[in-house]
DNA sequence: CTGAAATGCCAAAGCGCTTTGAGATTGAAT
DNA sequence: ATTCAATCTCAAAGCGCTTTGGCATTTCAG
């Protein structure tokens, strides 16, 4: 059924049933009723692509999931943006398209997707440092929000992002506090903007409280369970060894949780953890007490939000860029405690 | 740049034009090359809306993601199967547009997707044993294809399926080899098909090898970590414990082994653990010695071969469906060993 | 009762492409 | 020179919708 078929069945012209359907003023809220009847009767829907041909709209978001390196990692903290997000655009009319590519060709394919203009805007994931996508973007129009942000021309667009510094630094100070001095860092990987966040906010800390920056303790990585594994069982059987470790995500988390009970360690006695937490849905640290001492910030409430921006964007393109910035709660786990003897002689001997 | 400025641009026809973009034989070699470099030149890219509207082909591919429940799970195999489905449709130029949804509202959506025909095939994820959308999407001529299968009308349509039950009855005889005889499953949500396929081969095992089969130990829920933790923790404290723990999910297996090891065991000596493994990128189970023992099935394949088998049926409607069922790998890993005595010995007493 | 404003509806143009059916040109065969 | 097929190109129709500009008809103030 398309809408010649259904204005003719009605004996209307198809104006009439086009802006009957769409909610205009110009037609009597009886003849609407009918339309609208006859149109439920036949389970009626506009084409969308003739819509989107007309109305110069298409209607969709573009997401572009980047696959990194030679073992093409997925985040799985993407999931649950996405999740955010798609949640925003349905009850909004919008199609999210998402598409797939290798880090190679991204550049290559923003561009292709500014070219076709077969979305109305755009969401950037994982901004690095000198991210050429904003200036792409930018230079071609399309409307784009990022999660996260990246210095320079901050701004001028809108982004969303957790104040990883800041985060960072308080979950410094939390394990200084506790005593310790010799805090790992397994970070991301050092060509995302957020993760030379996080490194500032644990060197500020460290700094302000006269503890000494060993750079041999921070590591930069694909945030995988296996990466934490790995350097926490390197790091614990070195000389010296961390007594508390940092993690940038929950996987690394359990990682370095597996490498310490592997050595029968305790968690929060021996070796604290704490982890920043994407608030997964899957992999939730709740309960009376979580499982990990962590700065915690939902990334699929960010995907919601961030949805929302741009579509505001979107929908008023002459307003200005909006800037969100949240602050990560600190949440108290099981996986701290005060730093063990051994390691308080060690450093201060 | 449209095709109409191009084609003025260049002296020619739309129609000329077109055919030499789009490589028809009607268009002389020397003039398609002319047509070319202008097209270049000026970075001109046919709008996809109108080419969708006069082709009447979407050229995209629809999934819907569903969140489930009140707590709104979103599952993290879906991210890696999109990633493998999604570089399939980059490859043969389609888009992929994936809508969110809460499960309440699924069937609508796919009534919804139906009626406006805004894709050309959809997948449909997480089948469950009567499942309405199939139904639905066969009765509308909507091409699909299932991640799963689901028993009744499994020879009409295309489905792509890991052979869950086998999968599960080996790994359940591996227990059994092992010594074990109280092993407890902790599958996914009974709604699923396959949990129900992984529960039969489960028990297949047991009884063909006269082991009883004990109800209270199995398990149907969301397979989150804390599922496994809460589980493992009540299942171990409890008189009579399982010494094996078989599970659907690496993140389920995770939360068992934290369990085991905050009770001071041992994984693989104290405790077994078997999990299916969806060889996630983010939580690989890898390594000279994984570390766990697992019946693994790359989701990343399954979504890439999927696509493509969804993808020649759109471009082969007249052809019969394909099904394809993959065997699990039987990994052996460091998560399982004999089964201690002290099971034993309360099992023979 | 009249003129202006508001209301309700319509025909037709246009969105940017693909594709049909036909015309013009070329080259070879008669 | 004439015919025919093959090759190249084009004008125009159509995909299904929204939207513009206008034409009747009704309503209402003066």
């Amino acid at each position: 059924m398309n809408l010649k078929e259904l204005s003719t069945k009605l004996g209307l012209s198809q104006t009439t049933v086009s802006r009957a359907l769409n909610g205009y003023p110009e037609v009597r809220e009886e003849t609407r009723l009918k339309v609208q009847q006859m149109a439920d009767k036949y389970n009626y829907r506009p084409s969308s692509q003739a819509r989107r041909l007309a109305m110069g709209r298409t209607m969709s978001i573009g997401h572009v999931l980047t696959v990194s390196g030679a073992n093409e990692m997925v985040n799985p903290v993407f999931a649950d943006f996405i999740a955010g997000a798609g949640e925003v655009y349905s009850k909004s009319g919008y199609d999210m398209v998402l598409s797939v590519v290798n880090d190679a060709e991204e550049e290559t394919h923003y561009r292709e997707i500014a070219a076709k203009k077969s979305v109305d805007g755009i969401i950037v994931h994982g901004p690095r440092s000198m991210d050429p996508r904003i200036d792409l973007l930018r230079s071609v129009g399309l409307p784009f929000a990022v999660h996260g942000r990246t210095p320079g021309s901050e701004a001028d667009y809108t982004w969303l992002d957790v104040n990883n510094k800041r985060a960072f630094q308080r979950a410094t100070d939390f394990l200084i506090d506790l005593g310790h001095h010799r805090i790992a860092l397994l970070n991301g990987l050092s060509s995302l903007n957020f993760a030379l966040r996080r490194r500032q906010g644990y060197m500020d800390a460290l700094t302000s409280r006269g503890v000494e920056y060993d750079d041999s303790l921070v590591f930069f990585e694909e945030m995988t369970e296996h990466y934490g594994y790995r350097i926490a069982s390197e790091q614990l059987a070195a000389e010296n060894a961390p007594t508390a470790f940092l993690t940038s995500s929950i996987l690394v988390a359990m990682g370095v949780r597996r490498a310490v009970q592997e050595l029968g360690l305790v968690v929060g006695k021996d070796v604290s953890i704490l982890t920043h937490d994407d608030d997964l849905s899957y992999m939730q640290n709740t309960g009376e007490v979580p499982m990990f001492t962590a700065t915690r910030s939902s990334v699929r409430d960010a995907g919601r939000k961030l949805a929302e921006l741009l579509i505001y964007n979107i929908e008023n393109p002459s307003d200005v860029p909006s800037h969100v910035l949240w602050e990560a709660q600190l949440v108290v786990g099981a996986s701290t405690g005060p730093a063990p003897l051994r390691a308080a002689q060690t450093d201060y001997a």
